[in-house]
DNA sequence: ATAGCAAGTCGTACTAAGTACGAGTCACAA
DNA sequence: TTGTGACTCGTACTTAGTACGACTTGCTAT
């Protein structure tokens, strides 16, 4: 009678199930609604269980960082350095579309796990072989980041107005719009942002060739 | 003796001053330290005060955000296409740079105030004014802003490291981190990045003028 | 088998923060 | 002088993170 019947129930925690589960929920709910008692109910847990896989909730986020980090592909050493970076830029893009959440969190955390320092080492040893010099291996770096988390800034943002927008947001800012006072934006918006084929998802790798076409510039510059 | 003796200690508040205190205190000690309690103090006010000029801290919020956008040059009107953008991103990044704890909220706010459409409606008649039919303009908007909004981004983040770098962080960073297990990273960080010299500022107007060359080049090809 | 221990679980309770409610205060106009 | 509307604030409720310490459980060495 007495048998283990709990670990059906109760697989045991472990800090791996707890990071798994709080993923699940930012993930489906948002980051707002990640809390540590939410997190416990949707373990079956109770809140305090938690404190023994994580020492506390920033803790729990640095390892949820460097979680979205492992699921980015690193710049593959096989392929020209241009495509190894659009590999990896446009991996970083997609990862973080599936973890809106992440992007505010990705810079801001002091803490960097084993798998966002792999990360940075691959990028970098990627620009090294690209025959950089550390300056520009240094500007190349930080202008392709700034891009990509940017852009992935904005659609994080796009995504949730999409999601409360069909409600009342759309009303609300066409309400508060005048489009008298903002000419040019009206235009924008009825002549292309509002058409159904606009995706303003295809400005990333618009963006993205524009970069690497000027780092291939400065390299082939640095050569002569 | 029941003179008004209290319009020297407060001198009426309003939704002026409640948002230039609210700046303070963020500017201050960082927007996490930003609590209603604290802002209260700040202008020796009781919390409850607060609430009948800003109808709640998103509210609050909204309006910080609002001033940031009023504090961006606008892209000038009388200068040339690119240069009138160069201004505008330049000084989106010093305003950035004064107001670290903006970024993340800039994107994220879905109630845009009358100074961030005012801005983006001023920037749209600049990138049509180039030259560049609407789709361009797209990719040029979502382009540049990636790349300001990313780049603040990071020189935030930077800015916060250096904060309580000097305590530990250096020295934590320093034990977990293996330098044979990370030798590109080592180099770059020897050679370049830890040199009194680097400044990673200086990555910004690099990667401005990659992004403005490449759209200079796409209004010549649309021109052909 | 069993004593004992380490690992894990959780009930209780404290603190910080946002804010609803409603009573009080104050300046000024009629 | 008195009523009104704008403003102020005391109290208290709610949600969240987490410290403390007691309880439970399964494994190990006898």
């Amino acid at each position: 009678m007495s048998d283990t019947r709990q670990d059906v129930r109760k697989p045991r925690l472990s800090r791996e199930r707890v990071l798994a589960a709080a993923m699940e929920l930012a993930d489906r709910d948002g980051i707002e609604a990640l809390t540590i008692r939410a997190l416990a109910d949707h373990l079956g847990t109770k809140p305090m269980s938690i404190y023994h896989h994580v020492a506390g909730k920033e803790v729990l986020l640095d390892g949820m960082v460097d979680i979205v980090f492992s699921e980015i592909e690193k710049p593959p050493a096989e392929l020209e350095w241009r495509e190894a970076l659009r590999v990896r830029c446009r991996s970083a893009r997609e990862v973080l579309g599936r973890h809106p959440w992440a992007v505010p969190l990705l810079e801001s955390r002091h803490h960097p796990g084993p798998e966002l320092l792999a990360h940075h080492e691959s990028v970098l040893v990627t620009l090294d072989r690209a025959g950089m010099p550390l300056p520009l291996v240094a500007h190349a770096y930080a202008v392709l980041d700034s891009f990509v988390y940017g852009f992935a800034m904005q659609e994080a943002n796009l995504a949730v107005q999409r999601g409360d927008q069909d409600a009342e947001l759309a009303g609300e800012i066409a309400a508060a719009f005048d489009p008298s006072a903002y000419p040019m934006m009206t235009r924008f918006a009825m002549e292309h942002a509002m058409r159904p084929d606009f995706n303003f998802g295809d400005s990333f790798d618009y963006g993205l060739d524009l970069l690497l076409d000027g780092l291939a510039r400065a390299v082939e510059r640095e050569r002569a």
